[in-house]
DNA sequence: CCTTCGTATCGACATTCATCTATGCATGAT
DNA sequence: ATCATGCATAGATGAATGTCGATACGAAGG
């Protein structure tokens, strides 16, 4: 078979057949990476681990810069990341803040990291 | 009750009894907020989901940056992040590089995204 | 051998991030 | 009313990040 049709497989010369699904919607992506940016941080990783652990969800912030390490104003700056992308909820009683961990802000990156190829919906 | 004796509640004025639970070391935390990061960019996510839809979870990185419109070292760029965080394994074939997603290496996050309290082994 | 082509690295640049000190704001106590 | 206190915000600063163009490396093919 030297010379077999030139209409037959001209894309053939190409590395990787196929597998030019459709990519994740631009919209879709931001969503997800705001989240992981929310806990790509070792001290939101411990503070969520640490409302997690504590009754409830629940637990006020009094003693937090101590025990990490850090200011209360950096305290309050990373509890604002983690509210901004809705992984806590805040709650003023009195003069303390109480903050609970909302695990349904999850649901997203959850679903994501099943990295399962889509069942029925494949492109190729 | 006007005088007890003084030395039977002097911490009671704390805002929050109890839930001075032990914090997560800071090795761990640093190693989930690594897999974190390489996931904490819209970029990133979307090659992981492409990825994971190709067959058998490879693909050849070679129409990508068309795709996403990125140039080719930015691609690069990405895939090495994601190759550091170990969730995707490189694998040249000729002058071509294939990259497979392992999905594996989000174990520790999956479990850490369970915030369930800590079963037997709380702290307070 | 020399060329070609896919990939990785380098240098530069703008942006974002984590952290601090200092200050403002609201609530509770005196 | 005044003071004290817990939290948030503002401003500054050094480090890390994402992007590109230019270049170097390495394998295939002439």
């Amino acid at each position: 078979m030297t010379s077999i049709e030139p209409t037959a497989a001209p894309e053939t010369d190409i590395c990787c057949a196929g597998a030019d699904c459709e990519l994740l919607p631009t919209v879709e992506a931001d969503v997800l990476a705001e989240t992981f940016k929310a806990l790509a941080d070792p001290t939101r990783v411990r503070l969520l681990r640490y409302l997690a652990e504590s009754d409830a969800g629940t637990a006020c912030a009094c003693h937090l810069p101590d025990a990490l390490g850090i200011s209360q104003p950096t305290l309050s700056f990373h509890m604002r990341k983690l509210h901004d992308a809705g992984l806590v909820a805040r709650d003023k009683r009195g003069r303390w803040v109480h903050w609970t961990v909302r695990p349904e802000a999850l649901a997203g990156i959850k679903t994501f990291l099943d990295l399962a190829p889509r069942s029925a919906d494949r492109c190729c």
